[in-house]
DNA sequence: GTTAGCACTCATTTGTGGTGAGTGCTAATT
DNA sequence: AATTAGCACTCACCACAAATGAGTGCTAAC
């Protein structure tokens, strides 16, 4: 038995009343759909065949079909080839994200806000990760006797500090010098790339080489692994107007996933650098997610600098709106965050 | 008929149980409980009057009673003359907080973590607000050819930054520069000053007037103004542990309160300066939060910084544990703060 | 002042039959 | 050979009723 034009229309019909209603869907139901010219007798049988594919599932005997992961596998690889977005959402979106605030952490929250906005599901983004990113500034500033500021700015106007020990008593002028002298040494170079460079460093200059130490695994320790205020998650809460959650037992399931932000961190971190990556039930990679659906989008930042934006909702989600409003807003993120570079 | 010895007894009793178990209680319970002589008949007459004082409520006719929130008041207020934590807690928060990272953003995030934790409810806890902050250094890192980094250092080692037009072509010297000045000027001044000292600095020089300005305008702004980031959340999933939400439309709309961070922020805000405040049901002053209680703390940065902390839960909360654990957590704050401080 | 006794209330649980949406199978129809 | 009408069967869900039991208020006895 193979799967032929016939099936895969009322799959797909099954799909989409499905992910309408979350309510197991009827032969009558597609039956009567328009456009369908059969009896449901017909669907019936059409029904056990997709079954027995592995398509369809049935909570009990006398109750309606819904479909399997491998029907949503199906049903998304087919949607993903076509795409688009309607002009409307598309002018809703650059609206709220014409802003154009100069902190790019701001920008994010708002990003994140509209994703979940639009569509209705929990909204998940990372900003960008640093070590694909080319330094523009280093910067010291001093704020107590034996601390101070390492403020890094780079390519696309991210700022990120850390503090770092310096010697007792050193002048905010002489960490100022220093700072230029970093500055011109690292500027250009990716993160990735300052451990060369300051072995290079030692080697021409023995002096402050406390300091400078210290500077160099600030970058690579702070700088470079994630802190939780790195992904910005909006509308949690989004979760629970969906019927599958309506036990509270899995609401708090699903949502100690957004508490855990390491956890999270990961698996969108393995979205790779696909364009758009959807993730159904087990795919996703968390226990708690194995009845949800991760869809991820890259955005960029410059020729290198990459950065993830995601939605989680449940598996039966609105594929079609959502891959468009992904899309979109990737499109326009990595925009607003590769324009305002110069 | 008035609230003798005997009637609060009785009371105490009531709250005791019913805050442990969430079930209204009968007559019998108490007078089954060590300590209380009397037959249920005996407490069923003194309910009866606790009820006619407005101290308890009957769900319905043949249930027990529950506490009403003028019984929790009283509770509290007796309550709040005793305080004192387990030497046990205290070691456990001890050590959870001895961190001692020297980023404040990072340990506000802890303390939440153990707050939430030790008390077993959700922890709000609010950055110190920068207006009350002495200037320790202001420095200017160009990011672009017409823009700046504002870093602003304040006495308790917490930074704060914005991003300020400067004009184009402008050197970095040049920049520090004009930081060294700004910080020469504005050292061991609050923000709430800055607005003076500007206006003088005006009159004094009239280079880089526009520079200036927009430094003034960003400090008053961006910095005074809460960011969304300056409170932090944790552990809102808690409030599902306890059986008052286990309906998910009570769930949701408890937990769309910490979906909008401002209007979490202007409750914590009046609080005021008591060390202790405690608000209960409608007190708390969110239409969401009615069945829930409010307890905050202040912590101190210094002389004159500011910071709250707070935990929500439902009205029958264990007041006794969290009056504890957030006078400690509120010392332990301080210090922290405080201690850092040279 | 306290308590035993008792009738009463009412949310909750348990049981029961009815309803209806849905299925699978078979035989008739196209 | 494919489609469909017909029919017996399944089973979640609903409504209703009866049983249960925790709790009350009141009264009379201690």
């Amino acid at each position: 038995m193979t799967l032929d034009d016939r099936k895969f229309m009322i799959l797909k019909a099954i799909i989409d009343d499905y992910i309408l209603t979350a309510v197991p869907v009827g032969s009558r139901t597609i039956s009567r759909k328009a456009g369908v010219g059969f009896s449901p007798a017909t669907i019936r049988n059409e029904m056990s065949d997709l079954e027995e594919l592995g398509y369809l599932a049935q909570p009990h005997t006398s109750a309606g079909r819904i479909p399997s992961n491998k029907a949503y596998r199906l049903y998304v690889d087919r949607l993903l080839k076509m795409g688009g977005l309607s002009q409307e959402m598309k002018m809703r979106i650059d609206q709220h994200m014409n802003h154009r605030s100069n902190q790019v952490e701001e920008m994010i929250r708002t990003a994140a806000s509209v994703l979940s906005d639009a569509t209705q599901y929990t909204s998940v983004i990372v900003a960008p990760q640093m070590h694909s990113l080319r330094i523009k500034r280093v910067q010291l500033v001093p704020i107590s006797d034996n601390a101070a500021l390492m403020v890094v700015v780079t390519s696309a106007g991210i700022v990120k500090d850390a503090v770092v020990r310096v010697p007792e008593g050193i002048t905010s002028e002489h960490l100022y010098r220093i700072s230029e002298m970093l500055t011109g040494e690292l500027q250009n170079h990716t993160l990735s790339e300052v451990r060369q460079i300051f072995a290079q460093l030692f080697r021409d200059l023995s002096m402050h080489r406390r300091l400078l130490g210290g500077v160099m695994s600030a970058m690579e320790d702070k700088l470079m692994e994630d802190a939780p205020e790195d992904i910005v998650i909006m509308g949690p809460t989004k979760m629970l107007n969906y019927p599958e959650y309506s036990d509270v037992e899995k609401a708090k399931n699903i949502l100690s996933v957004f508490e855990s932000r390491d956890r999270l961190m990961n698996i969108l971190k393995k979205s790779g650098g696909m364009e758009i990556s959807i993730r159904i039930g087990p795919e996703t990679g968390l226990e708690e997610l194995k009845d949800c659906s991760l869809v991820t989008a890259t955005y960029s930042v410059g020729p290198h600098g990459k950065g993830t934006l995601g939605i989680i909702g449940p598996t039966r989600m609105d594929y079609g709106r959502v891959i468009g409003v992904m899309g979109y807003m990737g499109q326009v993120i990595s925009n607003l965050l590769s324009g305002e570079e110069q």
